[in-house]
DNA sequence: TTGTACGCGTTATCAC
DNA sequence: GTGATAACGCGTACAA
């Protein structure tokens, strides 16, 4: 490319930055006339190299499998596309082995910055300075020891709207089922959430707390058991549930038991997936502005990588709560 | 770096690379020290420039809201991971066209190869090279102008099996529901296969198509009324679906129409996503081994990399028919 | 066995 | 205004 244009390669690189400027026609139009001939492209790799900026960005998920992940995901790589960056994913397929691995992986590539989307937990804890000096920004789990932005769900908000509408319909024994908290930032938050919407209606409202793993159906089945036993008193019972995947399970426990959304049991859950209104007479929800999440949490970071400085900002917005039959009065 | 040992840098290259060859030991020991202590790592990006290998794999997802594409990507990230690859993501939200684009910036990372699970239709067609000499191997869209390899379900035989369980059942008035063809590989395939399998069961069998767009819903209402009054005359009547996608608006169909899986309308849908065991008695449904399509397009790719030469390979891999109550006898 | 010099494709800093 | 030149961090000849 250098000789295509009968230049030097610095007279390219001025032409691609700063064409404005510094420009003599003649070889102005010399060389866009080889850059087009040519369909020449700088190659992003040496300008990462040299310029130390790479216009690459981290993305770190937890879980892909999780279609929570996956919506912040298409919104963050949305606006990142739009602000001329690539995403990088990495997948820790819940592996909390690889949290540390995975910023190292990216951070070689030279990645201007993260979004993570991580575990929050145990051994791979990240702090700061493994980020390699670079800015990140938190989606939907909060990290004690870093700080840098950080953007969810309004989680207290959301949940005091869910319990509210329950309460509203009539139903005073609440059963709140969530993934087991280890330390999650956004589970212990919805937990906690949910013990002062409770505390909010004593005496009239009870509510007692489940952790659900995956090989638990019987305890699940068990839970929802003594749930309806304790709405017999002629007080009408509800399941709050934490999470899409959480939702699935209950819904595949109600077919267990033969019982139907709405009738023997209330039910509200976080998330709103498509397939939402297909169950039963349509599963209420809060639905998480996902979309937004992702974005704003690209945004973010942009703005960090143009130099905002500042101190560490938390951007919580807020669910939509979705009526549907799953929670309908009488 | 290199001063940190006391060396020169091409010791420290050495030490990498060769570490078995060419090393004192009183130098090797100098620098694995030093190694350890910076707790170094060479840049990927200089390796790639130089180098001109990124270890670096491309994925174009067509549209990444379809949970048969995070399936796959899903496959195909872990596989890559354990081959020491890292993937590059890139989504094309449907938008046909990006995909030029998208080959044009994942080339610029030096990235040594591509996963692509394009849209294959239009302007934006991708020519052998467009890819920039670098090796790729298509999933689930096949594209005629291109000779690479080729990964996805065996569309024929699963249509087969679909069709054979429900005449088997009883059902002798199909319709087969599907995004609209475009050009789309798979969605052709699948459409011959159906035509194929209601011409073997010629006479006995009656079957139609019907293309639905995501905003034709009184379409798609008078596509089942119609099918369902064809059934009328004793003939009992069911839906294939062609993905999970439509398997979606099918379901919305039928609630608006007030009837009920396997009793009205039989179905059987592409796709097993997690939620269709949860829909009216069950949804039946042909799972595609979308972890083994990902691992398997990944692994291919892979062998390519490492020098495997010989025509393109179409590897079409088994579905499974997941029999539930919505294709039920009577 | 180890150090030197060069190239990969850019950008930035000087001279001209 | 523009062309050499160093540097980014690595691999690899080639020389020592």
């Amino acid at each position: 490319m250098a000789k295509e244009a009968g230049v030097s390669k610095a007279t390219v690189s001025r032409f691609l930055n700063h064409r404005d400027r510094l420009l003599s026609d003649d070889i102005a139009a010399r060389v866009e006339a080889a850059v087009a001939r040519l369909a020449y492209t700088p190659s992003p790799m040496a300008q990462a190299l040299s310029h130390g900026r790479s216009r690459l960005i981290g993305l770190i998920v937890a879980d892909i499998t999780n279609p929570y992940s996956v919506a912040v995901l298409r919104g963050a790589e949305k606006a990142c596309q739009e602000a001329g960056y690539l995403v990088m994913l990495f997948n820790l397929g819940n592996d909390i082995d690889r949290e540390r691995e995975a910023i190292d992986a990216l951070a070689g590539y030279q990645v201007d910055g993260f979004i993570l989307n991580t575990l929050g937990r145990g051994a791979g804890l990240v702090d700061a300075d493994a980020l390699h000096g670079r800015p990140a920004v938190l989606v939907d789990r909060r990290h004690d020891g870093m700080h840098t932005d950080f953007v969810s769900l309004d989680n207290p908000a959301a949940m005091k709207a869910a319990c509210g509408h329950l309460v509203e319909g009539g139903y005073r024994e609440l059963l709140y089922i969530t993934e087991p908290l280890q330390g999650v930032s956004s589970r212990r938050e919805r937990t906690a959430a949910f013990g002062d919407c409770i505390a909010a209606h004593q005496p009239r409202v009870a509510g007692e707390v489940f952790e659900s793993t995956g090989e638990d159906s019987d305890a699940l089945d068990a839970a929802l058991r003594a749930l309806r036993k304790r709405a017999r008193s002629g007080r009408r019972a509800a399941v709050l549930s934490g999470n899409a995947i959480v939702t699935l399970r209950v819904a595949s426990a109600m077919a267990r038991l033969g019982w139907h959304f709405g009738v023997e049991l209330g039910f509200v859950g976080f998330d709103d997936p498509e397939w939402a209104p297909l169950i039963g007479p349509g599963l209420s929800a809060v639905a998480q502005p996902t979309d937004a999440i992702g974005r704003t949490a690209a945004t973010c970071l942009i703005e960090r990588l143009r130099g905002l400085e500042g101190p560490p900002r938390q951007l919580l917005l807020p669910g939509e709560l979705v009526v549907r039959g799953s929670s309908g009065a009488a």
